[in-house]
RNA sequence: GGGCAAGUAGCCAAGUGGCCAACGGCAACAGACUGUAAAUCUGUCCUCUUCGGAGUUCGGUGGUUCGAAUCCAUCCUUGCCCA
């Protein structure tokens, strides 16, 4: 199966150009995706482009992985309703390199093997071109009513907000990194979301007007849920890459708990299993839904990719602990089954209050579990909290040393799935 | 520079002197049901609260009025048209 079939089969191509397959048969190829700096970590939706190129690579391809320390500090005007505000040098920076040590974490750079990935920063060539420069080089050759026919452009001309000069420039810079790759690294095909296809199709025009040389783009869709809600957002924001934002445990959660349509559809995107498998898993769990076969295979093969199989195996540890056996009294977790809770967001309270007895809702204000006590006193009120796995009945419940598990530890619960440990000390 | 239109909670959007913390929808959070699913139903959804209330909102600032998101002035931002 060549890479276009197999990225097909797994939903990964939305718009491909005539001829990448061709290209891509002819010869090793050079590709390159671009990622914006917009934070110092990357999210889960970036794991999908990531994956791309990873894909790409494992087909004996070329991959190379753009940050964009230049175009992120004009702004993607695509999919955004509104001018963005622009983010400073500094933090620019910050951004750049976290990105940057990220994307080295997933592919290949060994430099013995021919296809070897690469980083690149374009902010490395824009840094030294000046105004004059760009407009004489790249601009003479794109027609402002090209410029304009693009969706990301349409839109926001059509609509309320405008555009600046400034990201109306943006699909320019973003075509003249394609052109300036394709001269100085031979690079002949770009990929990315589907939302960036009038930004790539701008680079293989420059190319094509400025070289006459030909280059190819494909996209992927764009990931959906299928209740509407954004992907890769959780009720703590984003889901992250970086592990000090996002905990494994909580990574692997979010995957656990995807429905069974995304489940279906993203077992095929986000891991590396084979067709063969996934139709077996995806049997298997139709056979018997409960076990949610599906959900776990996803969540174990993508926090696997991400952290690797150690962090995987505390995930599922914790989780096993807090959710295999939802009915045994809390009594029966054990010290270490309490303090190896990886992931489990920890909290530090003083004895003596214990000791002296608190009302559940200061003790959930104080603890920051809640942000205030109004909040606390609602949700308890709606039967939202429970300690220690029983469901806390009214505000006038009192949090007392009895309760301590192990002389040290509490357990409380958010919902079904929030759970908070707090340590008195 | 001139003319016209618009700016309301995370988003969309109603309200055009008191009954307005502001209809409705989406998103979000919680409960029931379940499989840590979906769908559905219920509650919460500006902030704090001793749950009686209290405090800050409708682009900014001043004003009219007993009383303003609603009227007036002025400024800012955005869009459209003209120069």
């Amino acid at each position: 199966m060549n890479l276009i079939e197999e990225l097909s089969w797994r939903g990964m191509i939305q718009d491909i150009m005539p001829g990448t397959e061709e290209q891509l048969k002819k010869e090793m190829t050079t590709g390159y995706i671009g990622f914006d700096p917009t934070a110092d970590s990357l999210h889960i939706g970036s794991l999908v482009p990531i994956l791309l190129l990873v894909h790409f690579q494992k087909a004996g391809h070329k991959p190379i992985a753009l940050v964009g320390g230049a175009t992120g500090m004009v702004g993607d005007p695509s999919g955004k309703s509104e001018e963005r505000n622009l983010l400073s040098e500094e933090v620019l920076q910050k951004n750049v390199a976290g990105v940057k040590a990220q994307l080295e974490k997933f592919l290949d750079f060994n430099p013995t093997l021919p296809n070897a990935a690469e980083m690149a920063n374009n902010y490395d060539w824009f840094k030294s071109i000046s105004f004059i420069d760009f407009l004489r080089d790249a601009g003479k050759h794109i027609t402002v009513n090209y410029m304009m026919a693009k969706d990301s452009v349409k839109k926001r001309i059509d609509g309320e907000t405008g555009i600046s000069y400034t990201e109306f420039a943006y699909q320019l810079m973003q075509g003249y990194d394609f052109y300036w790759l394709y001269q100085h690294k031979n690079c002949k095909l770009q990929m990315g979301g589907s939302d960036q296809w009038g930004n790539m199709t701008t680079g293989t025009e420059l190319i094509r007007r400025k070289c006459s040389g030909e280059a190819f783009v494909f996209t992927n869709p764009l990931i959906t849920k299928a209740d509407g809600g954004k992907f890769g957002k959780t009720e703590s924001g984003n889901v992250w890459l970086d592990p000090n934002r996002t905990s494994p445990y909580q990574f692997y959660q979010f995957w656990l708990n995807a429905s069974d349509t995304d489940a279906e559809k993203w077992i095929r995107i986000f891991t590396f299993l084979t067709r063969d498998a996934v139709d077996r898993i995806i049997h298997e769990h139709k056979t018997d839904p409960g076990a949610r076969v599906l959900q776990k295979t996803l969540a174990r093969e993508v926090t696997c990719f991400v952290h690797g199989k150690a962090e995987y195996d505390k995930a599922v540890e914790t989780t096993q602990k807090l959710f295999a056996n939802q009915n045994a009294p809390a009594e029966s977790l054990g010290v270490e089954d309490l303090e190896g809770m990886e992931g489990v967001v920890k909290i530090a309270y003083a004895k003596e209050k214990i000791n002296a007895g608190v009302d559940l809702v200061s003790f959930l204000a104080e603890t920051g579990i809640l942000s205030s006590k109004g909040e606390a006193r609602k949700l308890v009120q709606g039967g939202g909290i429970s300690v220690n796995r029983k469901k806390a009945e009214g505000i006038d419940f009192s949090m007392e040393a009895s309760l301590l598990l192990h002389d040290k530890y509490i357990l409380v619960q958010k919902g079904k799935k929030n759970f908070y440990l707090v340590q008195v000390i």
